[in-house]
DNA sequence: CTGAAAGCGCTTACAG
DNA sequence: CTGAAAGCGCTTACAG
């Protein structure tokens, strides 16, 4: 393998030289830019990342935290934050850190040790002392610290949707969600739901509570032994959505005849058949992963980047199957 | 952020006595490498990776290489590939590449560069002139060149799908796939459709064809305007059987009444409802996931490796759930 | 614009 | 068992 040493040899040129040329950065005269790349080409050179990221201090890697890489959800943010990254020259890591909470202090520390130049967080326990803001980071519908994020406008368009249960009728609704450990915008929908409810003078029900991904069955199963007379839930994930599909189902609940269901998400409500029966808030996830990475990579850079940077969330009905803000 | 010579330099040894003490592979006396960990705990001493990576030339990443990541196969095989990376201290940059074929290659060019220590291929197009034989990769259900592979009996668990439907009463019986550009274990399922049909004189009816993941569609409405008397059909994944689904819904055609489906995987049939009403094999994903790991690892240690190795998967009856070999 | 040199932080023969 | 030294392949001031 030739090093940038027989480069240099070969083009008659000194090392740094060739090492110009390569960044294309400085200026080097247009002949002995020919002489270099014609040099490059006749060996067939190819620069040793490994040593570039060495001395550069930069490695051209950003990792991902998810709790799980095996939900539509975060399958589908990893997609394109993947290939937003590829189009920039980096690559992606990605952790699944819910088996185990020490993987995201891990990360946290490569990302110290420059291992990796940059963290899109789309979970987080707690990092009060870790002065992330210092760091290349971005998180996704959670904030802390000074860390920039993303989201949708989960408030408004949560609010759109507990207003549509109202406008069909329903009198008993509940809110359906998991609750994160840190300060999340994922708690703005159930804001909304209260707010909704209030406005109405309609009872509050709320089973809100921390749960891993696969674990929110009995929640549901809780909700529907303690209240039997519901006629709507407002639901913050698809997961659960599902779940309580599974559980009318068995139970002989028509929906949305006896129940209606408003979803956040419906990435993944597959079946068109389950479509057509719940309303619900798609999040724009195509362009909340490009935003991260936009705004991760201005950040590895240097640049100024918002705090906070939304995106609208949009409301399909399921009758009309109209958009809304 | 200090190095490895402000450590020697505090305990009051050599370089390289540090860098042995740090790699614990060589012999250091129990003395000195108490002076050198004291050092080190009081200095707050980080190992820069970058540099051991740089020299080493190695770098404790592992690319894994789907089509999509957004699928629920690839998604949970991630999962697992991540975690089982993570407890043998790699981490897992995965590549997308169905987006742009070219991603396949440049994730090659990184292997051969050391940017990368080896790839898990769950695709690809043709690598006849690559040698990839050479280096740390491992292959699922494709085989190509020397490439070690995992895959599950796919002959075999076929056949049990088929003589299924053909117990159940089925006589016009379809076969439903995508093909690989490559020769694949996956076409191993085509193979055990012919051969119960031949055993049984059924007629042979196969549709299938390249197609890219989300340009499926096509071929449920061919085969079933093609085809309008099918009793049952073999589906080579899931994401087709869940386009038959909605056909029939659409079309009114009663499953499993008047049609029964068995198909190859099961992973992405989401709803209780749904994986009733048809058989299905079951992948062991897991096993698969962390078996291709392992090779892998083997592999970049230099150790020697089976070019093949199978795991069973279970076929799964709608009415009984019996579990099968 | 360009070359020679120092140095990034490690590892690895080489002596001892 | 351990130290001094060379070197991995680059980049980056520093002169010129």
């Amino acid at each position: 393998m030739s090093s940038i040493k027989d480069v240099a040899k070969h083009a008659g040129v000194g090392l740094g030289t060739v090492s110009r040329v390569l960044n294309g950065e400085e200026k080097v005269s247009e002949e002995t830019r020919e002489k270099v790349l014609r040099a490059i080409r006749e060996l067939d050179y190819k620069r040793n990342s490994l040593a570039v990221s060495f001395r550069k201090k930069e490695n051209k890697i950003v990792a991902l935290l998810v709790p799980v890489i095996d939900h539509p959800f975060f399958a589908k943010f990893a997609y394109y934050v993947e290939d937003e990254l590829d189009k920039n020259g980096y690559s992606l890591i990605i952790s699944s850190s819910q088996s185990r909470q020490s993987k995201e202090y891990a990360m946290i520390e490569k990302l110290k040790k420059k291992d990796v130049d940059g963290i899109i967080f789309v979970t987080h326990y707690d990092y009060r002392n870790e002065e992330l803001s210092k760091y290349p980071v971005v998180s996704v519908d959670r904030h802390f610290d000074n860390v920039p994020f993303v989201t949708s406008n989960n408030y408004d368009s949560s609010v759109l949707a507990c207003e549509w249960l109202v406008s069909e009728g329903c009198r008993k609704i509940a809110y359906l969600g998991g609750k994160t450990l840190v300060e999340s915008e994922v708690m703005e929908r159930e804001r909304a739901y209260r707010a909704v409810m209030q406005r109405h003078g309609l009872e509050e029900i709320v089973k809100c509570e921390v749960v891993k991904h696969g674990g929110e069955q009995p929640m549901v199963e809780e909700l529907f032994s303690e209240h039997q007379d519901l006629d709507g839930i407002f639901v913050s994930g698809d997961t659960m959505t599902n779940l309580i599909f599974e559980h009318c189902e068995k139970c002989g609940i028509d929906i949305p005849e006896k129940l209606k269901v408003a979803s956040y998400d419906g990435v993944q409500i597959k079946t068109g058949d389950l479509k057509d029966k719940i309303a619900y808030v798609e999040q724009p996830i195509e362009q909340l992963s490009r935003k991260a990475v936009d705004i991760l990579l201005k950040k590895i850079k240097g640049e100024d980047v918002p705090l906070k940077t939304v995106l609208d969330a949009k409301f399909v009905r399921y009758d009309a199957k109209g958009e809304q803000a």
